[in-house]
DNA sequence: AGTCTGATATCCATATATGAATGTCAGGCG
DNA sequence: CGCCTGACATTCATATATGGATATCAGACT
């Protein structure tokens, strides 16, 4: 194997990482298991005779030398997926993959509306949505662009605040005609309180402002969609971006005015990628469309 | 070549794109020139038969096809970087190379003094430091750890705060021998000031505050640490860290009190890196001592 | 205890990528 | 005008990585 390319290497290594199999990692990668085995003693050897591995009879095991590199290794593949997408058509054209990162409300409610029309104006584009409750690893090249909800610093982003979204309270009309609707903050306790199992920056800010713990909640979910879908189906109250409710007629605020967050919205990418067509137009159409999307305009109606 | 590893033409790529032609390329990566030929019509074969390349008598002109993946496979070497620092010695081991990001005056004036006790305590340690006026490339994995002035936002990024540093104005005790020092703001224009031909987030924050503007300045230089070595040879009054300019009992405070900004010292690193031993020992050090500066402490006298 | 399973190591014929030498081409320069 | 230079393309013998078959091993299960 002598000197051999080490980034075939590093492939090779996170396969069996993954995999945690020679055997496994050889069918991922379409090589044979001789050849893994080969390619992780390569590797071994090459990175100054660390061992990567304790064979096992059930598999390889990794060593704490192999936990050392496997995020580089990670980062490396999340790079070779992005440099696919953007090679997945000519760079000119407004056709081809984009990969957008964005919390699972705003894939589920906002996005789709907003995308759609693009995608009627450009049969070539393909979107790729990474929707995650934690923030998608732009900095990993993870997706191409992002929806966030916090203003980044790093300097080689390009970033356009779209605007701030109202977060509050409200409750499915049949839970008001049931229960009726608290007129104070104190009375929230006596309510059915959909709240959120994880740490949510905006949620825990709205707990500590309003004095809730966990035990108050009588809905714990830790997916912002399934709580959505739990305030529509009456289940209680619940916190909601304000577009998304102001579609519901059957939605009733709570407390307004009493218990509202704002919540920034930015549109990030990695500025290198303006020199991507289809890149800079999905980005320019999402802070346009976004920035309507803030200021109340239904994405079914806009673009 | 069928579907060979796309990993390792990538790496022939990124030669290629960086040395111009397929023969210093091959140079560059120990390898021949057909070979370079051949991964690049494999790379452009596996990726959709797009043109990376168009052929030139004095050499090969990326396309814009080509410009697009590059960044993706600039990121990829920084993590297979990475990857060989992380590897460099046992992950259990205080041995190996860390590598560290700052500006190039903590880098030159701050750095030394606090790396050294550490390195005397552990001579398996082998620093590198990358050192630049505009922010390093965290996120690129073009270090491991950095030293940052703004809060990263980041989620897979830890960062402790190690304090504040005054930056204030200053002037050599010659040049106030010769010129006198300014009693008000006002007064500043009438003097020799050193100012920076580049922005820089603190230095337009006080440029704008003090309504000064780049015609104003009688020595302008793109270099952090030029600009103190004028500032000690007696050239003008210039802005300067209040812990280094405190161990040069020559240099006199301008305007003290009206004229200063504080700046955050923040210690950054991957979280991953934590695993690593040495790379968590040097994220501490650095924390302990860069707050030590921050209080005053000569980081000579430290550790 | 015996057997079965799923894993890694070993071996050798083969497919494949590689490199040295050579061919080809376009532009610079005397 | 013609040589020289530095580049890419082509060719073919060689070195090298690969894969299939096989051996081996440790634990799970009956």
């Amino acid at each position: 194997m002598s000197g051999a390319d080490l980034w075939s290497l590093y492939r090779s290594f996170l396969a069996v990482m993954r995999e945690g199999s020679l055997s496994r990692a050889a069918a991922l990668l379409d090589l044979s298991q001789p050849t893994l085995g080969r390619h992780v003693e390569a590797l071994e050897q090459a990175l100054g005779g660390a061992l990567l591995f304790t064979r096992h009879p059930r598999g390889l095991m990794p060593t704490e030398n192999a936990h050392a590199i496997l995020p580089h290794i990670e980062a490396m593949d999340a790079a070779a997926d992005a440099a696919l997408r953007a090679a997945s058509a000519p760079a000119s054209s407004l056709s081809g993959v984009v990969r957008i990162a964005a919390s699972e409300v705003v894939g589920a409610e906002v996005l789709p509306g907003i995308l759609a029309p693009l995608r009627e104006a450009h049969p070539g584009l393909v979107f790729e949505l990474a929707l995650s409750s934690r923030a998608a690893d732009l900095l990993r090249r993870d997706c191409d662009i992002a929806v966030r909800m916090v203003r980044p610093t790093q300097g080689s982003l390009v970033a356009v605040k779209a605007g701030t979204v109202k977060v509050a309270l409200y409750a499915h009309r049949l839970y008001a005609a049931r229960h009726g609707l608290p007129r104070t903050p104190d009375d929230l306790g006596a309510h059915a309180l959909i709240g959120f199992d994880r740490a949510d920056p905006f949620l825990a800010r709205a707990a500590g402002a309003l004095k809730l713990d966990r035990a108050m909640f009588a809905l714990r979910v830790d997916n912002d969609l399934a709580a959505l879908a739990a305030l529509r189906a009456g289940f209680g109250i619940g916190a909601c971006q304000q577009p998304i409710a102001a579609r519901d007629a059957d939605l009733l605020p709570v407390l307004p005015r009493v218990v509202a967050f704002d919540m920034e919205i930015w549109i990030v990418m990695h500025g290198a990628l303006k020199r991507v067509a289809r890149m800079a137009a999905v980005f320019d159409h999402l802070a346009r469309q976004m920035r309507a999307y803030a200021r109340g305009h239904s994405p079914e109606r806009a673009g």
